[in-house]
DNA sequence: ATAAACGGGACCTTAACGGTCCTGTTTTCT
DNA sequence: AGAAAACAGGACCGTTAAGGTCCCGTTTAT
């Protein structure tokens, strides 16, 4: 358990697809369609169609209507977090339901004494994944990737920016 | 999404509980029974009826039968890692499906370059999540709860023996 | 005009979650 | 010995969400 779904599996496959199709200046207005997505990685259309929409609506690609259509990253792969692929798939990452849930609606929130440390635990997860990127997960060195220090400071941060379902 | 599921959840707050009422000793062979548990948090009986025959199957708790019978922690809350009191509820901790997984489930196995990248990051937040223990979660200073730090070694080692569904 | 792509849903099937209940066994106490 | 309190082990079931397909409309390049 404590799984993400195959939605976010798939995109996260996609992307990685994408990410290591760019040129090496790294532009990440290559296009891509679905249906060629679908070939390359064995997907079903549908699927994979399903996928980069909702990544679309939620702004970690770009979409271009028409013939020569297909979906651009919207950002280079350094400045795409995991978390932000996660999020935008499955939404929040919330390890429990009183973590990121309006306040009143658990019962034994007076007496409980955790739920302010599942919040830290999952801040601390969550964090750690904020800072792996998309071009870190194509890393096949394995490198510092996870060095998560999550008591300390960024060590390479990347942008969130606005997104949520 | 990524969240545990309710049986952990209401597990952990189970085990919170039997944790808190400890003497300060902090002897672990008081015994509470299902239905003292029930009225205590509010849960209903057969549920946590369920979850704690559960922690006893894995050996997080020790069971006693007859009539002044009840479940008493296995070992102290220091020794009790979140990660075991999780996976003991809701089985491995893997964000994808082929972490923790047969070798040659994948069709994609050949070709896929973030599959070693996954099992690193998983890793990563199982290896945090068992440095924090039971009676870290209890703290309700912050405190150095969350000192991840997965890169580097352990700070207060939590041991975690033989388990698994 | 046509065809290739995306946009937005509706829709369905299945499996997992969440929860209850029943029956048997062990143990204590009277 | 008998009764009652508790655990053991499943069976069982309703609901939900995951996983996946399909359809129809709109945009755009040729």
């Amino acid at each position: 358990m404590l799984r993400m779904t195959k939605q976010a599996d798939y995109g996260i496959v996609l992307l990685s697809h994408m990410a290591s199709s760019l040129t090496s200046a790294n532009i990440p207005e290559a296009r891509f369609a679905a249906p060629e997505l679908s070939e390359a990685t064995g997907l079903p259309l549908p699927t994979v169609s399903k996928i980069l929409k909702l990544l679309s609506r939620q702004g970690v690609l770009e979409s271009h209507r028409g013939v020569k259509g297909g979906y651009s990253l919207a950002e280079i792969p350094e400045r795409i977090s995991v978390v932000r692929m996660i999020e935008a798939l499955d939404g929040p990452i919330a390890f429990t339901d009183c973590v990121d849930e309006a306040p009143g609606s658990c019962s034994q929130e007076e007496t409980c004494r955790i739920r302010d440390n599942w919040q830290l635990i999952n801040d601390a997860v969550r964090d750690a994944l904020q800072r792996i990127s998309l071009s870190d997960l194509l890393q096949t060195q394995p490198s510092r990737l996870v060095q998560l220090t999550v008591g300390g400071r960024p060590i390479q941060p990347v942008d969130n920016a606005g997104s949520q379902a």
